[in-house]
DNA sequence: CTCCCTGCAAAACGTTTGCAATTAA
DNA sequence: TTAATTGCAAACGTTTTGCAGGGAG
């Protein structure tokens, strides 16, 4: 029963609704259950300083933060790369050994500030809230990624360079399709899924990977430079999506962060590849004169 | 008593330390002590999770954000306007009205990993590393502020616009000498001020307000572009100093910020009168034609 | 004399534990 | 029969409250 609760049920909330199914369960009962749900690792324990604890199923995101309403006492989640980031690097200066970082911000949420009443959240919500985020991060960073392979491709001089380029700028084209195929795929089957908050707040991504790549290339650079800014562009790009993908449970979220990582993989060996002939054919050059 | 400690005090440990002075103090008299300090603002309750609530004097840093060892169950605190950045964003997209954040790092703090005995901390201590880190962050910004001018006064023709640039080069230059002058000052006071952890997290400042300026400049501009660029790096300088400045309680890192933002305005003023200049002069010499 | 503040004890709160009864294997 | 699990009640630690006593103005 307390698998099946959405939000963060405390210990008396989740007593009412067994004693509603099951009349005469002790409270007991339920805080050893929570307990030994806890310790075995199912459920989380969570404090958002109202004097009760409250338990989430572990089974959601790990490591996510909330966003606690002081009015309704409800909370809604966040992820967010950036803030972990921080954690761990202010941690670091203070050479603390962190095992977990806390993150609440408190106030008034939308709802009971404006009056409105907020669209429904159940379980396949989150998870396509969830694949909506991954799905934008995932088509921003292709939309920079062909961008910037466009962009090598005009200032390659090399017939053999510039061609790998357009092939990866058609590449990065052909899954950009694909992925806003899927987008709208899942847009049709929630109209209201892109008016609902962001869940995944990764700053660093969300304009592209490659945006700081294609910015390289705009002040200047020659065909061996783009190579290398492009390698150093998809193995951030790959090693970011793995990360995440690894650090998700099962969702269509993580199927899409672990796909892309993928991709990006394939490109990162392509140009890993050109890169060791570009290497051999001047050195070639080289030694022939 | 409770206002001289420095660390955070529980309940109880306060009661035995008003007790260790005034016997037979009763609990209930410390309890409603704290209880008004805090709605009277002189206390804050903070929650670490271990089911007791602690105190800390208001008269410290607002909004600063915690390590907590769960070894010794001591606290460090510390201050950063990335975070702060990152929450407001993150609410900002919720549509929540924040009113505090709450951050805290729970892990093993470098004394209880190490066992090696920390430096004690007293209340000048803390002063004086929130004074070291104002002076690193404004000392950062006078040198890219130093390199942006000198660049800019290389890159300009015009005989005025350059002369403006170096002398706003060689003010750099003096500032910085005046602030070294202070940090060793500091450094005189407390010869291991420099090995303690960092106070302010501001990440986004640390390498200095015109880092991003002079990287703009090297990626080529003319006279008049240099003058924005830089019109733009005093004016985020004056309002990031200006904006911390005014969140500060009394102190010389208050102190230090106040001034810098007081120079940085300064320059700003220098600058925007060269530009009005710069735009008369160009319209005269149009409608000379 | 009044008022407020104190200390003590008792109660409140969420949570845990001891124990006998019950259930399942 | 044995072991584990349950509900109840009591105990737990922290915090709050009721109330009578005591000091200051």
């Amino acid at each position: 029963m307390f698998l099946q609760q959405e939000g963060h049920v405390s210990a008396d909330e989740l007593v009412a609704l067994v004693r509603h199914d099951a009349p005469g369960i002790g409270r007991a009962t339920v805080y050893r259950t929570l307990q030994w749900m806890v310790s075995s690792g199912l459920a989380r324990k969570v404090d958002f300083g109202d004097g009760r604890a409250r338990f989430e199923s572990a089974e959601r995101h790990p490591r996510h933060f909330h966003l606690i309403c002081n009015v309704c006492h409800r909370s809604s989640e966040f992820l967010s790369s950036d803030v972990e980031a921080l954690m761990e690097e202010i941690a670091a200066a203070h050479r603390f050994a962190a095992t977990q970082a806390t993150v609440q911000i408190h106030g008034t949420c939308d709802q009971c500030r404006t009056g409105r009443a907020a669209a429904p959240i159940d379980g396949s919500t989150t998870a396509r809230v969830f694949a909506r985020d991954a799905l934008r991060m995932a088509i921003a960073t292709e939309k920079s990624g062909r961008e910037f392979y466009a962009r090598a491709a005009k200032l390659t001089a090399d017939a053999r360079g510039r061609r790998v380029f357009q092939k990866l700028a058609g590449e990065e084209d052909e899954h950009l399709a694909k992925l806003q195929r899927r987008y709208q795929e899942l847009l049709r089957q929630d109209p209201g899924l892109e008016s609902r908050p962001t869940f995944l707040f990764f700053k660093g991504a969300a304009s592209g990977l490659f945006a700081e790549g294609a910015k390289e290339l705009a002040a200047g650079a020659d065909d061996r430079q783009a190579l290398l800014i492009g390698i150093r562009c998809e193995r951030g790009s790959h090693q970011f999506f793995k990360k995440y993908a690894a650090r998700f449970e099962e969702s269509e979220g993580k199927q899409i962060f672990s796909e892309f990582a993928d991709e990006e993989r394939e490109h990162l060996d392509l140009l890993l590849r050109e890169f060791k002939t570009l290497k051999t054919r001047s050195s070639t050059r080289k030694s022939a004169r």
